[in-house]
DNA sequence: GTGAAAGCGCTAACAT
DNA sequence: ATGTTAGCGCTTTCAC
């Protein structure tokens, strides 16, 4: 159990370097030589050791994700797919969780700390120039995952084609009063789908009224939590202009704002129809309409930048842009229609 | 970005020894120089070499968490106890996350690894007498979570007493008739919660019914899945002999039956009532009742467990049992009417 | 209290 | 094709 290469040189009659050449599969080996290594490697049950190679390597055999909130069900689809691309490589998976934005400053230090990792995987934080700056300062390889920005490579959503694909459903469908319950604007997606859901107003004719947008300002991450949703839901209520339909910018302020309905004796779609943002598993299940983004096809093209950077850091800096899908489910029925059971 | 020891022990005229002494808050160094030493490291941004650290320590600084479907919102839960345990260590987390049972071998080869991690947690997979060797073998320290083997560590749930919970509040408010939807009996959960099920219908005097029994035969991780939970309520309700009632040995199996019914035009609770296990996130929003978990605190305590190991390899081993609770909601609700047997 | 020196286990020139 | 050797950056006796 704690046989070296010295213990497998010595055994098998060939110094170290050759042992080194043969794990590693160098190829100027004679196949004899190699044979006997291998078998001699085996029966010891040899297995190198990480740090020892990452040392001597100058490089980790990890990658880091700092991600806010894990528990967010988006986060866990996006690690899927990362998961799933990092299966291919030889690199391990460090998970570095901030349960406040607070924290992320904390977590990322600690993934960029010297050694530890080679290359990190930021997810949705907003970043700015001193960040960059002290990204750029560790000379760690870093890619962007729903979020951008200058010179990082990065893969995200287009927020904006996904705020105007949820209002304009909405507005296609006979909704005159859309109510935008949004995140905290610090998050840049937050804004950029309120763009959408602006430009989408205007398209169909519907006058921006201020009094129907209202902020998650849940203390929690950026305000992208259930009760940020049932907070501004209940505002939206209270404020006397009911709206005959609420597009959230994320599923689970979705499913805070119906659950403030509910409480209020409304439903969705009937009293008001709803639509959110993400496509997280619960959606399917409560038949929420929702954009979609590609979750795990973020996660895994994420890994994808990462690796290509890790290999060849001059590599040109590049980002993804990945499209948006609506999702049409229960909630945004148009009420006319007999409500149907949960669906697809 | 780059400096070491040696660069600080120059610039600060000590020797590296003493830096080390330093960084590592050793007490047996003058304040003048570690004054002196400190304010040179900070200066020049100093920041320890994690693996150079572990490789001379004998000790990583990370601990391993080999995870079964990471997509399960079950592990979600209990890695937040796990994390949370974790901030106030100065360890980091690495995950191994294996989408089938087979990869848990692969995956727990390499959380095994040598000079990897300081100790590994493993979730809820099967022991068997030669996993217990292999890791006993790899003389790492490991802690099972929601499992149990001889001669580990471990934390996990009172599965015989929740199954009890779950089929003794269905029988005791009226259902005669009570179906199981049972994961794999490969699972040593499943079948805990089986003979939990079995002495809750004896302890009222019903009598258990092998045609009532259905084994969720998903070839996902141990059919515990929603597709699992789905055919099982199928095959149940093609059986002929209905139920009154079902107790599903999880809940991602229960919302796969409350899919089936649904489909069938039946509906939870008025026409089957249904009890699940876990008490995962969305059980909440779909009213389904359910015997909780306390996920949280099995990570937790997981981790602390691990830690004490790692501290003291010596130490006494243990098993910490925690207790599962009713959580009653909708879907078990008594029908306002008795439920009509729906006779052959 | 501080320094010199010997590793930790491995990789990668550089020789041969 | 294989061996020798010098690190990688840090910790830790063991002297002084």
């Amino acid at each position: 159990m704690g046989s070296t290469i010295y213990d497998i040189a010595r055994e098998a009659g060939v110094s170290i370097a050759t042992v080194s050449r043969v794990v590693n599969g160098h190829d100027c080996v004679a196949p004899a030589t190699r044979e006997q290594v291998l078998s001699v490697a085996m029966r010891l049950g040899y297995q190198p050791h990480a740090s020892a190679r990452s040392l001597a390597r100058r490089r980790a055999s990890v990658i880091a994700a700092v991600i806010p909130m894990l528990t967010n069900y988006f986060f866990i689809e996006v690690l899927r797919g990362v998961q799933d691309r990092m299966a291919e490589s030889d690199f391990d998976l460090l998970v570095f969780s901030a349960p406040t934005l607070e924290e992320v400053e904390i977590q990322l230090d600690r993934a960029l700390a010297k050694g530890r990792s080679a290359g990190v995987l930021l997810f949705s934080s907003p970043m700015d120039a001193e960040r960059a700056a002290q990204i750029r300062a560790s000379g760690q390889p870093v890619t962007l995952v729903d979020e951008a920005y200058e010179g990082f490579d990065a893969v995200y959503t287009d927020n904006l084609q996904g705020g105007y694909l949820a209002t304009a459903h909405l507005a296609e469908t006979g909704a005159r009063r859309i109510a935008l319950i949004m995140a905290r604007p610090e998050s840049v997606p937050a804004r950029e789908r309120q763009t959408g859901y602006v430009k989408a107003l205007e398209r169909h004719g519907l006058e921006p009224d201020p009094d129907l947008v209202v902020v998650s300002e849940d203390p929690a991450y950026h305000g992208y939590s259930e009760q940020g949703g049932y907070d501004a839901m209940k505002k939206l209520l209270h404020a006397g202009t009911a709206p005959d339909a609420v597009f959230a910018t994320s599923d689970v302020q979705a499913v805070g704002a119906m659950r403030a309905l509910n409480e209020a004796g409304l439903r969705a779609p009937e009293d008001v129809r709803l639509v959110g943002f993400d496509d997280i598993m619960i959606s399917r299940h409560l038949g929420l309409t929702t954009v979609r983004q590609p979750m795990y096809e973020m996660g895994r093209l994420g890994a994808e930048k990462l690796f290509a950077r890790i290999d060849d850091p001059e590599h040109e800096v590049s980002r993804t842009v990945l499209s948006p899908r609506l999702v049409v489910r229960h909630s945004s029925e148009v009420p006319s229609l007999p409500p149907e059971a949960v669906a697809s």
